[in-house]
DNA sequence: AATGAATGAGTATTCATTCAT
DNA sequence: TATGAATGAATACTCATTCAT
């Protein structure tokens, strides 16, 4: 508006800034869970952190990298939240409504970690390094579940959450949480 | 004219070539299924269809065009074997067996249609246009469902089939066709 | 100078343009002598040869080959003067003074065949493929030198033509047209 | 601060260290021999001297000044050798042999010096800085051969020693101290 | 009808150098 | 005195798309 240089982000004038490795993580899955993997570019990500474009690669050896690091927080949080759900249910009927509320809450309840959780699922199909962040996190919920119901039984209800959740999230009509509620039973019954 | 300039895909004097519109729509799909739809490119396409890559925007307009085509042909044709396998079913528990069948042989059993799925699952989520292909085939098989079952199990037995096929998809240790029909047979019990 | 847009080397409107990645070439073994083999960048190719920077990478698919095709011309070029004023010769007096042409007019007469040698020689230190071209020439010119003196002379008189030339280019008192003949004729004395 | 970020040359608490600009500039000639000149960089130099990247700069003004300082070493160090070998010989006699092994023993001897030298001879073609040390270095050489040859022999002798290096540096058969022994005599014969 | 050539925008990454601590 | 962090310019290369033939 007053010049021809191209304008920056913002006004440049900035230095220290501890922690914004950490900052650009979060920027990271931001821009993935608006854009896409795809779409996830250095620039892009800088750009969500108001960032100049060296910082990228300076914190980051590589945009693998930075997927990994995103992929890896972003399982950890939905895992602790699903170890957090599963540890205060007191019986098998509180455990299921734990998973019930797991699925309608959590999972389906924030449109960003839902795709998060979509596109990690794919990225991991092309990136061995991705599908260790899966293996885990999928060993993790497994464990969770076994707290309170038999392995069969754990991996089944497992694969029917992943389900319930992907369904929903590429369906225009998803399901409701009484309709959440009715598959986890029936298939608990 | 002078040595190793851009080599074509092949010797050149190809001309008149009927149905090469059609090949190319295969070749995209094989270069998803074996790179991916971000590395899916004109030039990637028109390599694997050995064809000049001027023939890509001669055929489609544009690489959207392309992506599209190609995954509406892929639902298609797993629809198609949904539609046979729960037709042939003479009764529920044929169904049942139908069902089995569908996610142990012909989801599970090719690599090339599995990637295909979760590659179209993801890009379904950007592409306003791709929701369109799935969601004709989410009522597609919700339909063929039900001509076995009541509209509640239909739809669970969709999302469960789903998370099946995603959980097996991910996993190192993909559950095994006994286990699969375990889990189908439990939900209907 | 009218706007803010960076002006393009020239105005844009051009295509068509058959013999492009043969001047791209010549343009290679121009920014080579003037800036150097580290200086030489596909920018820098393309401005000299006033074209899209894109023209570069549809014509080659990496530096090194232009890098390799350019000094693979220059060598070409220079072998030809050599095996021409050899072969003119009609004996060995004959021969000793195409020798001393050789060093005192082609070699040293032009800056820019000059330079590109040395640059050559240095590059092949690094690059295989590059030394496939230097061996070529060498023995190339080994054979030429091979009509008139025995093949021990022929090595000694083509090392001792790489010192003069070097020694020229790099001092800032070349040697003279008289200083090289007296160096040729004591060697073959 | 978390995990694989920037990964510094080795375990932080270095202080102290006197001589560590002379370390790198040894490190540089390492670098200079192994990658050449244009893959010389700070980073490439820090990480060989095992040093953090700051540390070059607090040393150095610029990397100009890291390779003139480290090619005025080596010109130095081969210098040196040269005079010594030189000044030992008694009569022209050793001064020839002295010669031969300083070709095919101290030049040839060492790939690491080679390549320093050949690196210098281009680097010094755009440098202004360098063509200084290459001067002084010609001259110094140029001295010592006049301490036993008069100024043409030496001038001569010394483009003949640069043609055989090259030659021999550049050739997949280099020659053999016994011809080098005989282009050396059969020039001063 | 078909295609080789052309091109501008964009991508990951490297790097010399500056600077705050 | 040292150094980790920061940054803007540059690099090689890819690509969707346009266009002349």
């Amino acid at each position: 508006m007053s010049g021809s240089a191209p304008p920056p982000a913002s006004r440049r004038p900035r230095r220290h800034d501890p922690g914004r490795r950490d900052r650009l993580i979060d920027a990271a899955l931001t821009v993935i869970a608006e854009r896409g993997v795809a779409a996830t570019t250095h620039r892009e990500i800088a750009r969500a952190a108001d960032v100049p474009l060296g910082s990228m690669t300076y914190h980051f050896t590589s945009l693998e990298e930075v997927l990994t690091e995103a992929f890896t927080r972003h399982a950890e949080s939905v895992a602790r939240v699903f170890d957090e759900r599963l540890s205060a249910a007191k019986d098998r009927e509180a455990a299921a409504e734990a998973v019930i509320a797991l699925v309608a809450d959590d999972l389906l309840g924030s449109r960003h970690d839902l795709v998060l959780t979509v596109e990690l699922y794919v990225a991991a199909a092309r990136e061995p390094a991705l599908r260790a962040v899966t293996q885990a996190w999928m060993a993790r919920s497994r464990q969770a579940l076994e707290r309170h119901f038999d392995a069969t039984t754990a991996r089944e209800l497992d694969a029917l959450i992943e389900g319930l959740v992907l369904h929903s999230a590429l369906s225009t009509d998803p399901m409701t949480p009484e309709q959440i509620r009715h598959a986890i039973h029936r298939h608990l019954r």
